[in-house]
Parts: structure tokens; sequence; C-alpha cells
DNA sequence: AAATACCCTTAATGTAGTTTAAGGGTAAAG
DNA sequence: CTTTACCCTTAAACTACATTAAGGGTATTT
């Protein structure tokens, strides 16, 4: 059978394919879903969450590209994830604990996005546990990719890691500015500039 | 009603205890948990994982400390977790994907630890959806943990990361050596053991 | 009791990355 | 068409941290 994929004019073909990389959701899992889910247009440089705020949200992005960043006691930002199409992007520990949150979360580019909020998130979770196990599955990928970021940033040059991130996110790679990519390596843009110009002498 | 939490001589009360901070486990959860327990008892310095191993359990952690590290190509040590008793430790990326681990697990005092093999783990979250959840919401915690710290690699002096560590890990920082802080923190022990220093001299 | 293996510290020297400052490029806004 | 705002690069001085080397302490092994 086929279902149809836009309520009220929301597009929601993206985020019910995005499930299918998991388990699968059933016709009654997309209504649940689909029916708590808000669609918002984000301008470039438009906040999602600003430092102070809780995060209300979990967001998938239809399109566009955003970052996370905190802002550390000199006013240098850093960047610790950046997330585009078909992905999520949340502050997990204000939405999780109802605190204010420390980071920022900004659009790098016009974007469109799907919202949940928490209290809906906790109704799926509840009613539905193959959101628990997507979510699950989800957040672990992250994980992994976190904890080998630390460790390249603890045992790499910041060549080899400007190196690799390339590599492992050409879909960024080629539409970010180097500030930002800089800000994500940790070290400055004109540190960044410096090595790659290296390499090239070499 | 009360259950045995002795089976073949292995001592649940813990880790029923532990998931009792989750969705607390009911008879039949405990049941089909327990029964795919295996208990080991580990020395110090002995390896729950070594660098290309596949690491085939998720490791619960009734008594002891271990550490999980990375080596880099000039074979320095960077520790990137530590846990000690009432906590999991695992090699996600290598148990999920089934390649060969880059990291190592290590006993750093002589322990105690209840093992859950994949498939056995696989089985508990297709059969029992609430393993699907309190693991959801482990790794989240987990998670939110590993990006305050990155964020703290990032933007803060190796100091405010020593002193955020102990006041944080208080439960860890008095069996420690220093060496293996300033592993975790990301300098050297020399330089750790200056930094203390300098800070009393103030 | 001696030997080995860790562990902690101090200090000199070396280096990866920062800071500051400046100049030039390009895209968006008026 | 000009102005403003970013963005990228170069280069010199500076700083946080690494490296190397050495000495002393304490626990574990023989």
């Amino acid at each position: 059978m086929i279902l149809t994929i836009n309520i009220n004019g929301i597009s929601l073909e993206n985020i019910i394919n995005h499930f299918k990389k998991y388990l699968p959701l059933n016709n009654e899992e997309i209504q649940a879903l689909t029916s708590r889910i808000t669609e918002r247009k984000i301008k470039r440089r438009q906040f999602l969450l600003q430092e102070g705020d809780v995060c209300k949200y979990f967001t998938y992005i239809q399109s566009g590209c955003f970052k996370m960043y905190g802002v550390d006691d000199k006013g240098v930002e850093h960047n610790l994830v950046f997330a585009a199409e078909d992905d999520w992007i949340s502050d997990i520990s204000s939405l999780h604990r109802e605190l204010p949150s420390k980071l920022y979360i900004e659009a790098i580019e016009p974007s469109v996005v799907l919202q949940i909020s928490k209290g809906d998130l906790w109704y799926l979770y509840t009613n539905f546990p193959k959101f628990d196990r997507n979510f699950r599955v989800i957040i672990e990928d992250k994980y992994i990719e976190l904890q080998e970021r630390l460790l390249q940033t603890f045992s790499a040059t910041a060549l080899d890691r400007y190196e690799r991130f390339m590599d492992q996110y050409p879909h960024l790679a080629n539409r970010l500015p180097n500030t930002q990519i800089a800000s994500y390596l940790g070290v400055t843009a004109e540190f960044l500039s410096k090595i790659k110009n290296d390499r090239f002498k070499k």
C-alpha cells in the first residue's frame, strides 16, 4: 500500500525513509510520529537554540545545515558538531535535564527542519518501543563518532584531523568556510591556513 | 515478593538495582537478563579487550576499575574513559560493527564483572523493549558526558580540566595515579605535576 | 635484602598552535 | 556602484604544552 507522505503540506518522505535505515516504521507509528511533527523554515544565521535557553526539541533536518557550538570565556566559538540534511540535532543534555543550555545551534544555510517536542518524543518512546530502539541506535552511532573524534584530538596533529575531516564528511567539506572547519578541528583559522599551505609546499 | 538474587553463585543484586535507576525490570526481565550473564574475575593489568580484537561483550562492573584507551603511532596511551563499580564499559563501535577494535580495556584494580554477549544483548533488545529504553538512556548519559568533555578540551586549560575532573569524579580521583589522570586530560604526567604545583605557589 | 617496576617531581630545551596585525578577495546590502 | 561584512592568507612574537633527562620515593617481586 502507498501512504500519503504529505500531511498539512509538510513533506514527510525524508524522515520516513530515514527510519527505514533502522527498524522501519509501520503505518500506525508513522501516523503517531507525523501528527507530532512541526515544520519550520530557518534563515541563515537564525538560532534553534541559544545559551541560557532550555532545549525543547529534537530536530530533524530536511534540508540545509547547522552547527552546534559553545563559547568560551574569551568569546571564542568552538564547534561541537555540524549536521546537514537527513540528520538530527539537539542539545540532549538540556533536553533531558530541562536545564539551561550552554550551547548554540545556528543555521549555516537556509534550512527546513522537522521538530518533535520533548513531551511528544516521550509519548512516542512510551507507546511505540520501536522509537526507543531507533533512537538508541542513532545515539549509539553519534557516540561512536564523538569517541573517535576525542581520541583523534588527543593523538593526531591538526593536519591529520583536517584531512580526516575532509575524507569523512565530503558533503560538509565543500560548503563550510574554513573558519568553521578550523573551529571544529580545535585550531584557529590562521593556523589551518598555514598547515594547508605547508602541505602543498612539500 | 522477594527474588533470589544469587544465581549459580553470581551476585546479581547490584545490576538489578542498577536498572532501578531507569525503568526497573520485572521478574521475567530479570530472569531473561540474569540467565544470559557471565561473571568473570579480572586481575589488575588484565585486558578485557586489546587492539585488533573484536569486542564481544557489553560489560557491567560489579567491583574494581577499568580504563579504555587508544595508543597513537608514537606508542603513547590516551585514556578515553575510566569506569568503576556500577558502570558499563565496552567498545561500542567494535561491538556493533564486528570490526577489530582500535582500543584497549584494561583493569586498573582487581575487578569482578558481569558480561553480556552481543547475541544475548540483541536477544534482550528484541524480546524485552525495556532494554532498548534503558540502554538508550544509559548511552545518552554517556554521550552527554563525552560532549561536555570535548567542549572542555577545546575551551579550558589543563588546570581547569584537572580541577573539574577531581570535582566530577571523586570516586575515581583518589584511586588513580596521576599518570593515568594526565593521560585522560590529554597532557603529560610532567605537565600535570607542574600545574598542580604552580597552583599552590600562588 | 636486593632488585625491579612504577610513580612523582624538577628543570632545560623544543614545538605546535595562538595572538595580533595587516592586506587583499569576494559576496551581499544599500 | 559603493559600502559593509565575511573570508582567506602571511608573518612575527608569544604561550601552553611536549620532550628529554635526571633523581628520589614506594610498592611489588625475587
